[in-house]
DNA sequence: AGTTCCATACTACCATACAAGTATGGTAGT
DNA sequence: ACTACCATACTTGTATGGTAGTATGGAACT
């Protein structure tokens, strides 16, 4: 029996890449935290070329801020970037869905048709962090469909700085039932070919599904920049 | 009287990294083209580490793919990318262009009027290479004037892609003439806050600046994926 | 008391040595 | 002649020592 992760048998500096990626989007290191090269090599084990090197890349999707022989530490949430981010996310995807109710792959409405059941059982458990993670998969699933998987790639490096205010956003209780309300017409509409509702919905729905900016920065001011 | 640059006094990897980048979008470096840790590390007579984190940095951006202890080389163009940036740039750029049409600051007009004339030397003289920084330039300002500066620099991300395509496409001697009076009508619009116009010139505008992906492919079968 | 200066303890940056996986060419065996 | 095998020369990944710039706290001076 071989490891299951025949493809990365030595992952020791990715591995820290993605911890503390995830960390970081999970406000688990809280906007403005310093980060030290060793202190962290030494968390992890490993040595200090790992870590750089993870550094580096967190630097480049603005994740961390790294002052050259100053320090490193956790960006600040750019609440110019997260308006773009939403600005951007919804030209785009109000472009995607109408792509969607042109054609579709068969397979793909079935994921949606699962991933909304998972939602609709999510919103009973009120799992909010599950929830969150299902409305992103239905979302990615939409671009997949239209064969536009590399944008959505792209569009979540932008939302480094969007997903970290939706994850503080979280608390403000959401009204998650509307939303799921709204994928599941959406959906609909995708497979009546109705473009112009679809695209309609799907504006009200990131407007609705898209923090309000000025009062998590009054609520959190040292998150923000 | 201080260094010019006295932000960055100590730039030795990042300066490889902005050569190496360079080359492989001039396609001085054509894809597929291997590289080496230790070879360019002596090219630039700098130690691996810093040649190192440049890879890292440029593996990210797709510009090259690095197999763990086989080797790393510049990556193929990848077709379905191309067609992805297209399709992400139309929707931004039109939905750019009819905000500039809503408001744009004066400072910002003046300067697309400056590099207008830019671009009428530059065909004068059968500049290509100028005339197209300028296109690039031009467009760049446009998400300027409306704030959107950091959706550009996503758009330039997977336009890693594009862009390489492109600079294939200028050996088949574009109508830059056309395209010129394209970006004039278009900045007219702006004037006039013709949003329909603006955003139809827009479209037909990229639909002709980007290149015909099917004969590139044919004439560098090597270059794709 | 208040201010200046400097030793010290940090930081990221770079060079180098070592480890581990992979492709390759020559050799021995069939 | 052909095949299997292994030494060797690559590759990237990791660890570590040393360098230079920066912040900080205490001592000496005004």
């Amino acid at each position: 029996m071989k490891d299951p992760q025949l493809k990365q048998p030595l992952a020791a500096g990715a591995l820290v890449y993605a911890s503390l990626k995830e960390q970081i989007v999970n406000l688990t290191l809280p906007p403005g935290t310093a980060l030290s090269e060793k202190e962290t090599a030494l968390q992890y084990q490993v040595s200090r070329t790992p870590v750089r090197e993870s550094f580096v890349r967190l630097a480049q999707e603005g994740l961390v801020v790294v002052l050259p022989q100053r320090g490193t530490r956790v960006s600040l949430i750019d609440s110019e970037l997260v308006e773009e981010a939403r600005f951007m996310r919804e030209q785009l995807e109000r472009a995607v869905i109408r792509l969607a109710c042109d054609r579709f792959p068969e397979e793909l409405l079935l994921q949606l048709d699962a991933n909304l059941e998972e939602q609709r059982l999510s919103i009973q458990k009120h799992d909010s962090k599950q929830m969150f993670e299902l409305d992103e998969e239905f979302h990615r699933l939409l671009f997949q469909g239209c064969r536009k998987q590399g944008t959505w790639n792209v569009i979540q490096q932008m939302n480094a700085h969007l997903n970290r205010s939706r994850i503080l956003w979280l608390a403000s209780d959401p009204d998650w039932l509307k939303l799921y309300e709204h994928h599941h017409t959406m959906l609909k509409a995708i497979r009546l070919h109705d473009a112009d509702g679809a695209e309609r919905l799907m504006q009200e729905h990131l407007r609705l599904s898209i923090s309000d900016l000025p009062k998590l920065k009054e609520q959190h001011p040292d998150f923000f920049r």
